[in-house]
DNA sequence: TCTGGGGTCCTAGGACCC
DNA sequence: TCTGGGGTCCTAGGACCC
């Protein structure tokens, strides 16, 4: 048994034997692309940020598996990606296009969200159709809780008919893993990419997964597969046979954590996704800048993006923060909170840039702004509770979250009820 | 690997409260 | 006045994931 924070006893319940489902595309923004380009197929596609206006700033988002053999990566920078893949076409004759060459060029693509989010929601549809709970992790990735509708002996069937169906009715390939765990069902989707299908049944977990490097569970990054095989523990097995004590000492809850999962154990149940906890914008320079002016430009896109975003969204948020990236490569964070939950674009514009202001005169080679502590006002709260101090009454702004209009902006700031602004402060403290 | 963008979760110290 | 111990919130940084 594993004594993880579960009360003993209760929700006897999660220890049944689940059927979990990971289904995960292929290269999914390339398959997208090769959707509504069929040219594509079976072309060498890569799919990022920063190819337009011949910009070579940005990053792959994903490469096709043909792409991969040139050795292009996802997250590589797009700079590198072009050297080991030139791209096809896209001058007339004054590059080195020869003939011999061509074989070695490749499609580049913008990323293009809004096609994509189309493009999964039609996945997502079929995925629910074939599920009761479904956990989306990503636009690509998604857990299912199937044990209501298969059994381990028919398992493999019902996995074929969802990628059927997935690639019949909207065109793209996945890979799926069935497991009893949602970790080990997420390694399987992983184990015979692309277009896999992996079942690993109850007895099997174990020799499933203990031939596998530790790199290969989720949650072990480089740095922490380092320190592993430091340890002398290279397979997931080695973890499974280790003292779980030492791995706790060293990397605390997820020591614990890395241990169960290397033996299979999980006992995360497939729930449907919560609210998001932040919404963040970022952006990088072409290479690092020391003048404050286009910096603080740059914080006033952010802040308006990321405060529209929220308000899109009908989120309110407490804490406003912002990013600054120095060379060679430190990440800086700093954060405000407030005393009560606000939508106003003009306060995270200000906080951003006050917070911003000590690395103002620093080179900055990216920043960011973001909002946390988010609340999603349940339409009854905010609007009569929050504004019942309001002596005006004027509580006739249409979009009832942000603040009134013309108002002192302290004054208003915080809703009555909340007892950490007694006394407190008003907006001179954070602006 | 010389580094894009959008997220999540964990840790650790300090403030503050009881 | 020296000092306990528990709990929560805030902030900064870091690892990791897609």
């Amino acid at each position: 048994m594993s004594d993880g924070p579960r009360l003993p006893g209760v929700e006897s319940e999660d220890d049944e034997d689940r059927i979990v489902c990971h289904v995960d595309a292929d290269c999914f923004y390339a398959s997208c692309e090769r959707l509504r380009e069929p040219e594509l197929r079976g072309e060498p596609v890569v799919v990022g940020m920063g190819y337009e206006d011949g910009e070579t700033i940005g990053a792959v988002a994903t490469a096709s598996y043909e792409a991969r053999e040139f050795g292009v990566e996802s997250a590589q920078a797009i700079s590198t990606a072009l050297e080991r893949l030139p791209r096809r076409g896209a001058f007339e004759d004054d590059e080195v296009d020869d003939d011999l060459e061509r074989e070695a060029t490749g499609y580049y693509r913008p990323v293009d969200m809004d096609y994509y989010e189309a493009v999964a929601s039609d996945v997502r549809e079929i995925l629910h159709d074939c599920a009761d709970v479904v956990r989306e992790v990503s636009i690509d990735e998604a857990y299912l809780d199937v044990t209501e509708r298969t059994a381990w002996e028919v398992a493999e069937g019902f996995a074929r008919h969802v990628k059927d169906r997935i690639r019949r009715e909207v065109g793209v390939t996945v890979s799926v893993g069935v497991a009893p765990t949602m970790s080990t069902a997420k390694i399987a989707s992983d184990f015979d990419k692309p277009d896999g299908l992996t079942v690993v049944d109850p007895d099997g977990v174990q020799a499933f997964l203990a031939p596998l490097e530790v790199d290969l569970l989720h949650g072990v990054g480089p740095v922490t597969a380092r320190e592993l095989r430091a340890l002398g523990l290279e397979t997931a097995g080695d973890v499974a046979e280790a003292d779980p004590e030492p791995l706790v000492e060293r990397f605390g809850e997820r020591g614990r954590e890395l241990y169960d999962r290397a033996r299979g154990e999980d006992d995360r149940r497939v729930e449907p996704k919560g609210d998001p906890k932040s919404f963040s914008r970022e952006s990088a320079f072409a290479e690092p800048v020391d003048d404050p002016a286009p910096k603080y430009d740059l914080i006033e896109t952010l802040a308006a993006a990321v405060a529209d975003r929220a308000r899109r969204e009908g989120a309110l948020y407490r804490t406003i923060g912002v990013k600054a990236v120095t060379p060679p490569y430190d990440v800086n964070t700093r954060e405000r909170s407030l005393p009560g939950p606000v939508d106003d674009p003009d306060l995270v514009d200000r906080i951003a840039r006050d917070l911003f202001a000590e690395f103002d005169r620093e080179p900055v080679r990216k920043l960011g702004v973001r909002v946390a502590n988010l609340e999603f006002a349940a339409a009854d709260q905010a609007s009569l509770e929050s504004w019942e101090g309001d002596p005006a009454g004027a509580n006739t702004d249409p979009d009832g979250a942000s603040a009134p209009e013309g108002a002192a902006p302290g004054s208003d700031l915080e809703p009555a009820h909340d007892d950490r602004s007694a006394g407190q402060s008003s907006l001179g403290d954070f602006s």
